[in-house]
RNA sequence: GGGGGUGUGCCCGAGUGGCUAAAGGGGACGGGCUGUAAACCCGUUGGCUACGCCUACCCAGGUUCGAAUCCUGGCGCCCCCA
């Protein structure tokens, strides 16, 4: 194993918040494989590179030789909001949740290594609490205490309300740690207050407590929000080469820095060197980018598919051309054909009046060629067999059925 | 238990009984510029083979020639007092 100034240089590279250090000190000179938690919620089963953040970092602890455990938090996906209030905490039945993590862990393990995961559930100890035991570790907090979390804070303070269980939800991820003796716990830096409690709760309990570690939030391809799947901005670690290389170009310039630390394998000096390079201007922003998306897409894929996935990127926006392969569609052959409704149907657009906006708009092409507005029937010879485009990215091809 | 407020399109948010498919903003989408970045400019933003028709302002009824706007009853959310 390494020694502890080379173990906590990899540790600390591209993270939020590490406290208290000296304690993570102590547990690294001990020289024993340290327990690293990760709970993660069973609701959104397809990965994005945001997900990704933590379990690279907890990647990097199995590669220093500690033990990571994943906690799946089953037991409060079947509960959810009662008050049906928060969208992203719907309940969820048993086999939802069996399926969420099956997905789940089969992605994370791209990027973990399985002999040093051990999968969780958390409802393999919440379940076994009676009230007795849970009025007990309610005793453990305060109203104060949980109010100096950030959006209880701000909710309160607003007048918004707070359901009694969330005050909870805090308390249960705490006892988690309890449950399975973290020495570290890792989370966005939101998580920070939850993991803060989990500390203190193993403290309260005669327990040697967890170090909490917090990631940067990774904004998504707009930029601005986080990435999540709700806001439409992520890049899915599933995604398809060319798929993934596109919104990798698509992300601030900004942001590259942040993505080559918290989303590749590159080494703190390589990024440190791009990094200087960029803000000396001594490396085109566009050149920059691109080896950021074949590094992300030679990490979820393989080398030859960033190549790949580069030469169709350069086909389509560089030089204008279809991609190799069109999603080709059999259709009733009428002549004229009705635009609006053939868009619909091969799915170039959501509704035939949304179809008419492109073809007004501009947003349409026949091999290349704009369609004129108020275009909206043509004669079947125009489109047989011919690349039918619908804004920048989106194309297809019909023949007759 | 008592009192008050509020519910509008993807989101926030205006809204006088007719001129409202519903101001304004955000977002999104399309076009231009470009490095498919950002910024900026322009356009669009319920559905429908469409100069018209249909469906829409929490739900269900009602008043009216006419209702997002008025009335009744539900439901949801918020605040205050106890």
């Amino acid at each position: 194993m390494s020694t502890t100034a080379e173990q906590l240089r990899v540790i600390k590279s591209g993270i939020a918040n590490l406290v208290p250090e000296p304690e993570l000190v102590k547990k690294l000179d001990s020289g024993r494989a340290l327990r690293v938690k990760l709970g993660v919620d069973p609701t959104a089963p397809d990965l994005h590179l945001g997900h990704a953040v933590p379990l690279r970092k907890l990647r990097q602890f199995q590669d220093l030789g500690h033990t990571v455990v994943l906690i799946i938090g089953d037991f409060t996906a079947l509960i959810g909001d009662p008050s049906g209030r928060n969208s992203t905490r719907p309940p969820l039945t048993r086999e939802q949740i069996d399926l969420n993590a099956e997905t789940y862990i089969a992605q994370a393990l791209r990027i973990l290594d399985p002999d040093r995961t051990e999968m969780r559930r958390n409802s393999e100890w919440l379940d076994k609490l009676d009230f007795e035991a849970i009025l007990r570790l309610t005793g453990k907090f305060t109203v104060a205490r949980i109010l100096e979390r950030d959006d209880f804070a701000k909710r309160y303070a607003s007048g918004q309300g707070i359901s009694l269980h969330e005050f909870l939800y805090p308390m249960a991820q705490a006892y988690d740690s309890v449950a399975i003796e973290s020495d570290i716990e890792l989370g966005g830096t939101d998580q920070l207050f939850n993991l803060l409690a989990g500390r203190e709760l193993m403290e309260k309990s005669g327990m040697e407590p967890q170090v909490c570690l917090t990631l940067p939030l990774l904004e998504g391809t707009d930029g601005v929000q986080k990435m999540s799947k709700s806001y439409g901005n992520y890049i899915g670690l599933t995604d398809e080469p060319a798929e993934m290389f596109g919104k990798i170009m698509s992300i601030p310039d900004d942001l590259m820095i942040k993505y080559f630390r918290l989303c590749t394998g590159l080494s703190v000096e390589e990024t440190d060197a791009v990094e200087s390079d960029l803000t000396a201007g001594t490396v085109h922003p566009n050149l920059a980018k691109r080896s950021l998306a074949r590094e992300i897409v030679g990490l979820y894929h393989s080398s030859g598919a960033a190549v790949a996935a580069e030469a169709a990127f350069d086909r389509l926006f560089k030089e204008h051309q279809a991609p190799d392969e069109v999603p080709e569609f059999l259709v009733e052959r009428t002549d004229p054909v009705h635009l609006p409704a053939l868009l619909k149907g091969v799915g170039l657009a959501s509704s035939t009046s949304e179809a008419r906006r492109l073809i007004d708009g501009g947003g349409v092409r026949f091999a290349g060629e704009p369609v004129s507005a108020g275009t909206y029937d043509v004669p079947w010879s125009t489109i047989e067999g011919v690349v039918l485009q619908a804004g920048k990215r989106r194309f297809a091809r019909v023949r007759a059925k």
